[in-house]
DNA sequence: TGTTGACCTCAACTTTGGTTCAGGTTAAAG
DNA sequence: CTTTAACCTGAACCAAAGTTGAGGTCAACA
């Protein structure tokens, strides 16, 4: 398909999970593990020894770099399941995917620093300020207000020690 | 020792596990679970269950705060070992060991926002820019460029398709 | 041709933060 | 006094993201 021509060195665009590892920076038993989870895949030789294809070590970066960002492996997946697989992804394929990453950081960082302001209001207050501000209070959930002891930890808060 | 008087209500001034639960809105196993870990404690009753004194409602108020910043139960373990065992926690203690947190999550904060716009870049090149930004490169690990093969995913991923 | 070093699979183990279950005890209300 | 809800312990189980080890094969160098 692919006229190899062992004259070329450069022909050897194949690489061993060995490779893979290496260039990766990522272990072995990890390469196989993600290959288990079907984020890569490799074709085997006549040996059943793994051989990747070039465009693995893109695709091992990418999971490197959405892990960084916090991504679970299998949103990672999923992702990645969304390239073509009957060509070479494109840089716009790749910006595409990068994208939803980028959006979810976005999020992800306004989060933290609304929790960080909190905290600061808590930390001001010393007390942790527990019946005036939302942390405690995971997802607002006060303020579905509903039946039982949802009152969460805000009664007697306030009036132990401390 | 603190002189309990049956004719005054809010002398009941311990938890059974139960209450606690229903308080913090964390569940009974989990309660356990700390417990187990060393982050709070309780005496028990002749009948062998737990009491919890009022301020471990704190406690438990400052662990959840504490996982929501994204630490692990470890660390808030050591924070609250900080605390004197001799005497109530007062705001003060609660600030200190609150602090940390904050400065915790502004690195964070500092971090993620980082990578946020290496990502950006990446986007905008349309290739992850895998030689020029520091996204598949964890922590600089390239500065060291010491021994073997740790050119990490930099080497040839500018080369192959996409 | 022989012997390393790299590769293979499968299963078990690790850590974190718990939940669920079984089997048994306690406490409080009727 | 009985019954029921809450409590107790210990063990097993869950997910994620792998690592480690055993036992066996493959390939490349001398």
């Amino acid at each position: 398909m692919e006229a190899p021509n062992p004259a070329i060195p450069w022909d050897r665009d194949e690489l061993t999970v060995g490779d893979l590892a290496a260039r990766s920076g990522v272990a072995v038993s990890a390469l196989h593990f993600y290959e288990r989870k079907g984020l890569i895949t490799s074709r085997r030789t006549s040996g059943n020894q793994r051989r990747y294809r070039r465009e693995t070590l893109r695709r091992v970066a990418f999971i490197r770099v959405s892990q960084r960002v916090g991504i679970p492996l299998a949103d990672i997946g999923a992702a990645l399941a969304t390239l073509p697989g009957d060509r070479t992804p494109t840089a716009k394929d790749w910006r595409r995917i990068s994208q939803a990453w980028h959006d979810d950081l976005d999020a992800r960082i306004e989060q933290l620093s609304r929790l960080r302001d909190h905290l600061t209001d808590c930390i001001g207050c010393g007390c942790l300020s527990l019946r005036r501000c939302t942390l405690t209070n995971p997802h607002d959930e006060l303020a579905e207000a509903g039946p039982g002891p949802r009152t969460l930890l805000v009664e007697g808060l306030e009036s132990d020690g401390a």
